[in-house]
DNA sequence: TTGAAAGCGGTACCAT
DNA sequence: ATGGTACCGCTTTCAA
């Protein structure tokens, strides 16, 4: 049986109690010790023994232990999905996750695709997060927040285009960009405007609010607005330009800056003169926008942010009773340059 | 006392035991029962009484309890950064969590930014994953492969551009990148090549390892190979090219597709024409590369894998003894369009 | 077919 | 200044 020095095997992981055992102190000794516990006094030759103890044999601690034991945890959990890019959101997201670090807490991300919606929420909780913060591209229904709520959420808000009854909401209205790119269009003597829609997975939760949004601002100037289906893809934009002509626009909202790009390449390989025929105008105000020749229209967005979201998170886990918060924080700026 | 029903703030989280008891059965029976445990038969009428009153309390279990009796979890960590971007690495990441999803992995990203690579791997191993899967711009040492072994982790992978001693390693050789992209411009008769050096954090564990392929591939030709500073940003681009006379360059190697867009652009508003002046040549074959006029030249690459990389993590897991793995994954090949 | 009880790795109260 | 011990939620023998 023993033939074999499986070791790699069997090492079993370092507990407190062995190193307990190894500095010949108590269990409660270690703890005290190594969480600097200032209720209680110990003496530092013992401090240095169970400290060299742990070191030598490598001790971690077990984080599940730990917030069971303690009966709640600092995990924050940021479920994650189609990634939905633009420098908005990147920056959001790094901004959040290391301001909430310098809160103590343990940000995770878990990746939900394939998941429903309640499937996915029953997961997080599973974890026992202490908040949830869900971005925009991922669902949260109501039954999924009381889910999470039910089993110790102190905190689930929702970053997206909508608010969940029960959750905190910091919104970002995706109208808005919609609204604005119509009415800079309006504003340039367009009347007849296209709204790409993406028709890759995902992108409807940021694509239908901001064709509403067009709507509503066309509506207003008794303007018309035609969705226009769109992949991202060189086949799919040339078949849209090819068959332009038929379309009878005079401008095109093009979902974001890579889209615009996209359609903008096209309609000029097919003769559409940009923007002296067609007005584009993107919308995230990438770098690339700028590249482009005409250079490209677009949609600036930022947040309205009074204080940096990972104290705002911070204070709704202290306030766990408080009544859902529902800001919504996108501001959105037209950028005139040459596409339109 | 009870004036206010502040409700929200002390509903406790449903357990086992409260299933238990408004089922009327013993933990012992709920645990059996919500884990259709096969060993063991209970009497349908108690199966429905159970799930009943698991439902009606929103009950949902305790991952960490769970492990921590288990002894262990089947949790994947994926360490995050600054994302690299690129769609092989998108499609890895997707295919990747999606595959050990199917497997029945619980999925789990952390941000390790601003952590030392100890730090972090400290941070990673009290959360005693199976299994730990390090993308490339992720620093893991040695030692930090020891941290996460002796805490039980049955697998440690890194899929950067280095292996690590210790760790399994499906490695991302980014030489070959830099090598593809010079033979290719050998090929087309250019010896002064520029080799553009991102100046964003994070980008070095790419870039510095791109040059030096570049750099082996020149020498067995006699060419020239000259690094390039380059921040992503118009400026920088505009001044780069403000001063590519005195570099004396007839072709770049731009890093990416993105950075080639950028440098390709302040050329040619610098009158630089390209390809005839110089030709550059970027990396990833995204779609903006085939969007530019001249269409841009570019390096694909993607990935020489037998079987999914889920399954493999998962054999890795099945036998903890096996000595590390070490493949370079990494295809490369040039694909000339034409701004080369 | 079901229940009692031990124990996973920590923490914190209460003694000593 | 330290140690003993109960307990967090769950799984899993072992008995009944």
């Amino acid at each position: 049986m023993s033939q074999l020095p499986k070791q790699p095997t069997e090492v079993s992981v370092p507990t407190s109690a062995d190193v307990a055992r190894l500095a010949g102190v108590s269990r409660a000794t270690v703890s005290y010790v190594l969480n600097n516990n200032a209720t209680v006094r110990i003496s530092e030759p013992t401090r240095r023994r169970v400290r060299e103890a742990a070191l030598q044999l490598g001790y971690v601690p077990h984080a599940a232990a730990r917030s069971l034991r303690a009966g709640h945890s600092r995990m924050v959990l940021l479920p994650s999905g189609h990634i939905p890019a633009g420098p908005l959101h990147h920056y959001l997201f790094e901004e959040l996750q290391a301001g909430l670090r310098r809160l103590d807490y343990t940000v995770v991300q878990y990746g939900s695709v394939g998941l429903t919606a309640d499937e996915a929420a029953t997961a997080w909780a599973e974890l026992r997060p202490v908040a949830v913060v869900v971005p925009p591209g991922i669902t949260l229904t109501p039954h999924g927040t009381a889910i999470l709520t039910r089993s110790g959420a102190k905190a689930v808000i929702t970053l997206g285009p909508e608010p969940v009854p029960g959750a905190h909401g910091l919104v970002m209205d995706q109208r808005r960009v919609g609204s604005s790119a119509v009415e800079h269009l309006l504003a340039r003597g367009r009347r007849h405007i296209g709204v790409v829609m993406p028709q890759e997975p995902g992108r409807s939760p940021f694509s239908e609010p901001r064709l509403a949004g067009a709507r509503r601002a066309a509506e207003q100037a008794g303007a018309r607005i035609r969705p226009v289906p769109l992949r991202f893809e060189e086949e799919s934009a040339a078949q849209v330009a090819a068959d332009w002509e038929r379309l009878g626009l005079d401008a095109v909202f093009a979902y974001n800056d890579e889209y615009a790009m996209l359609l903008m390449r096209a309609l000029q390989d097919a003769g559409i003169a940009v923007p002296a025929h067609t007005a584009v105008v993107g919308a995230d105000d990438s770098l690339i926008g700028r590249l482009l020749r005409p250079r490209l229209s677009t949609v600036r967005m930022d947040l309205a942010m009074t204080r940096p979201l990972a104290e705002t998170i911070d204070r709704m886990v202290q306030h766990p009773g408080a009544p859902p918060v529902r800001h919504d924080l996108l501001r959105t700026v037209a950028v005139h340059r040459e596409s339109s």
